[in-house]
RNA sequence: GGAGAGGUGGCAGAGCGGUCGAAUGCGGCGGUCUUGAAAACCGCUGAUACGCAAGUAUCCGUGGGUUCGAAUCCCACCCUCUCCGCCA
């Protein structure tokens, strides 16, 4: 993932900027600067002893076609200069080896500016551009609760944490998982099982049939190409599991894969816009981050989500980003689930981001806000890496396409917002009303 | 997993170690003709890097090697297809 020397060239003071927006180290754009300028002028000489080559070699055929002895003294001659040549193009391209690779350790370590709208600072910069939904209290009167239809009598009932909901429910099976995998592979069963898949089924059947999806059924692993195209490596390698023996990486999101449908392409300018959306299970070892989150399903080396994968013409990009973002709270809107949408800050939203939306949800069991959707355009930085291109017009020159995704959305926090938004004074939990058609019942009831 | 065949431009498909970035056909674009369209005919039609430009260089699955010179020869790897085996 790189800013690319074009736009290094031409728009240094942005690029700089913008690696001190996000806290990173501006100089070394300006070292790439300098070690670009030496790549110039070796290229330019490399070719230049590479067309002296040819011209001996050429000389040499058409001197043989004239019938000049193979063997004779002006073979010879021009055998000794394209030789020569060679010897320089060996060790043009060695020191030119050397330039690029420092070049490309460089760009790597450059980020992508933020868009001019995005608030620069850390955390605290974060801008909330809208909420929606009441976000409902942990403990409450019987009377009148929101997402319960318990009988008014007064008195008031606590929410609980969507893992001991899930205990009561008999849903989750998180100790078997551990022992049939390893801690935060969590279990479904039963009615929790069939959540998740009709969850699965809801969020694709509105991105198809609704908001105009193609529906993409990817592969659950990639190879190193792939891994590469999207920046997985090396930026976030200790993130994923890895199958060393096949050189395959278990995909920590449906992005990975989906977004390499078109590396190494030229897509037709008529073809765009082209928008994704796909289920995978994501894999992530969460190295590190032992202890917290570990209870119930908040943050686990499984789960599943639909993401939308957006390629869009450089002009529509932003656009895009507003509208990506809209069908993930319509989501939520539908569902019932309070939430609120991030405008994250320059060093909140990533290196590679140009402008972040994150979408939370409230969980009124854990009284918190879960993050349940990460929506980004990246302009041309994830395109450049992967090379996907398209023709503007027909015969026109091939320009980087803009890229963008967002999760429509993670199933995990997804459910335990349900859970503890859902839940009913007797331990039961309604199911919103979209989902019911889905699972053939409007209740998870407490067992007997 | 075993045996065989093959990977060349948007597609199909040629290509003796030099004159091959690559014949030919199709498709696409432009033009002639036509009221319009079709047909026919003529021309154009890959990407990337460097360069103000002229132009130069690189790319025939990938990576190495041989050679003054490789799409063409050698080696390794990857992928596709056919048959056999195995299998949800």
């Amino acid at each position: 993932m790189s800013v690319g020397l074009p736009r290094l060239r031409e728009d240094a003071a942005t690029v700089r900027q913008g690696a001190i927006d996000k806290g990173e180290d501006p100089t070394l754009v300006d070292e790439a600067l300098a070690a670009d300028t030496r790549r110039r002028e070796l290229l330019a000489e490399g070719d230049r002893f590479k067309a002296e080559r040819n011209q001996a070699s050429k000389s040499i055929g058409e001197s043989i076609r004239a019938g000049a002895d193979a063997n004779g003294s002006e073979i010879a001659t021009l055998k000794a200069a394209s030789t020569a040549a060679g010897e320089r193009i060996t060790a043009v391209d060695a020191e030119l080896a050397t330039v690029e690779a420092r070049i490309d350790d460089l760009l790597v370590r450059i980020p992508n500016p933020a868009d001019p709208d995005v608030p620069v600072g850390g955390e605290e910069a974060n801008v909330t551009v809208r909420e929606w939904g009441e976000q409902l209290p942990r403990i409450q009167p019987l009377s009148g609760s929101v997402g319960a239809d318990a009988a008014a009598d007064g008195g008031s009932w606590e929410r609980l944490p969507h893992w001991e909901v899930a205990d009561r429910l008999g849903i989750f099976d998180l100790e078997r998982g551990a022992k049939i995998a390893g801690s935060g592979f969590p279990v479904y069963r039963g009615l929790g099982s069939t959540l998740q898949r009709s969850l699965i089924s809801w969020f694709l059947d509105v991105h198809s049939r609704e908001n105009g999806f193609t529906e993409i059924w990817p592969p659950a692993v990639v190879n190193a190409a792939s891994a590469r195209g999207t920046g997985q490596i090396p930026d976030k390698e200790d993130q994923m599991y890895v199958a060393t023996r096949d050189d395959l990486y278990l995909v920590p999101t449906a992005e990975v894969p989906v977004t390499n449908l078109h590396r190494d392409e030229i897509l037709d300018g008529s073809e765009l816009p082209i928008r994704y959306a796909a289920y995978t299970p994501c894999f992530r070892r969460e190295a590190g981050a032992a202890g917290k989150d570990t209870r119930g399903i908040l943050r686990v080396h499984q789960f599943d989500k639909v993401e939308m994968v957006l390629f869009e013409r450089p002009e529509a990009s932003v656009e895009a980003l507003e509208w990506m973002t809209g069908r993930a709270e319509d989501l939520l809107q539908r569902l019932g689930l309070a939430y609120r949408v991030l405008l994250m800050s320059t060093r909140e939203m990533g290196f590679v981001q140009a402008k972040k939306y994150d979408l939370e949800v409230w969980a009124p069991g854990v009284e918190r806000w879960l993050e349940v959707s990460s929506c980004s355009n990246f302009r041309d930085y994830q395109a450049r890496r992967m090379a996907v291109r398209f023709r503007p017009e027909p015969g026109a020159k091939p320009e980087l396409v803009h890229t963008l995704n967002g999760s429509g959305l993670a199933l995990a926090r997804v459910v335990a917002a349900i859970l503890e938004t859902y839940q009913r004074p007797d331990g039961s939990v309604e199911i919103p009303e979209v989902l019911r058609p889905y699972l053939g019942r409007d209740t998870i009831p407490v067992p007997a």
